[in-house]
DNA sequence: TTAGCATATGAGATACTGTATCATTAAGAA
DNA sequence: TTCTTAATGATACAGTATCTCATATGCTAA
């Protein structure tokens, strides 16, 4: 989960300026206006969240200019892509994160987060006799959160 | 993994006319067509593979009677869906399955099952604790299959 | 400062998956 | 066969993401 830490931002921030200078790309409005929405953010958002918000604050970015900046930050490292069953892209931060899964709400749709154990390996050692090559694997738990269950009626 | 077996389709089959008798359904040419279209399918499949197959084979339903029928289907439980961080809806067959999880290629987009162990009981712990009702996971590992490894260059 | 070029941007079109509407067709009972 | 009602397809629509391309802007070199 995200703390407001102004030294990791500026961190990211670096870390940013120095991926757009090596593959020769500007330090535009655009990319400075959504990294900083960005920062802005707590733990996990989607695409759809971030282009509402800069049109409400009604900050000089169309939608494309988003999408375009998410994927420079995706390139840049600063964020990471979880995939979830819905249609939307979600995204969190990468800094400061150790190999977690997550658990959402089918209510609120908020999002718990829980480490990664090693007790996932007995699968990798069943996919990899098969010969199959791991890259990656996401654990998604869904259910009702505290919250949500005190609310009910 | 799906074995061709006419005797388990007789069985789905008449499972699928009992649910549309106990709904008052009728037996419709679309209902027939989309259900054997289903049972010609092996493993996994998307609604969009299953609508191209149907245009392809220029099989008189269209593109929403795919969708109705695959609801009905879920609704039989004769089919289940199971999500997956794209945005297509997915779907399995449900006869002769034990909990698994998948594995999916990033080339072929084929996928691998493997059988859900009791491990996975360590993260209900975790999550329980918290407060956490737990309805349902999933597991997804992504990587490169043996064939699509062996056609590297 | 200015000119010139390359990149970034926004408006709008487009792709794609999935739903909703509703007039028409067809299943199934009598 | 007739009648009632469910099923269907054509079409429009919703929602997210991407593409196109003319214009705007940042950057570099005079
Ligand atoms: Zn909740
Ligand atoms: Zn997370
Ligand atoms: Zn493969
Ligand atoms: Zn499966």
């Amino acid at each position: 989960m995200l703390k407001v830490d102004l030294q990791m931002i500026e961190n990211e921030r670096a870390k940013f300026l120095r991926h757009l200078a090596k593959a020769g790309r500007r330090v535009s409005h655009g990319r400075e206006i959504i990294f900083d929405e960005v920062m802005r953010s707590h733990g996990h958002f989607t695409a759809e969240e971030l282009v509402k918000e800069c049109l409400q604050k009604k900050l000089k970015v169309s939608r494309p200019t988003v999408f375009r900046v998410l994927n420079d930050l995706l390139e840049a490292g600063i964020i990471r892509e979880t995939a979830f069953g819905d249609k939307h892209r979600h995204f969190e931060h990468v800094y400061d994160e150790k190999p977690h899964h997550h658990a959402q709400c089918i209510r609120c749709h908020n999002f718990i987060e829980f480490p990664d154990r090693k007790e996932d390996k007995i699968y990798h050692q069943y996919l990899e006799k098969q010969g199959f090559k791991i890259l990656g694997h996401e654990m998604h738990f869904y259910g009702i959160c505290k919250d949500c269950q005190l609310k009910e009626v």
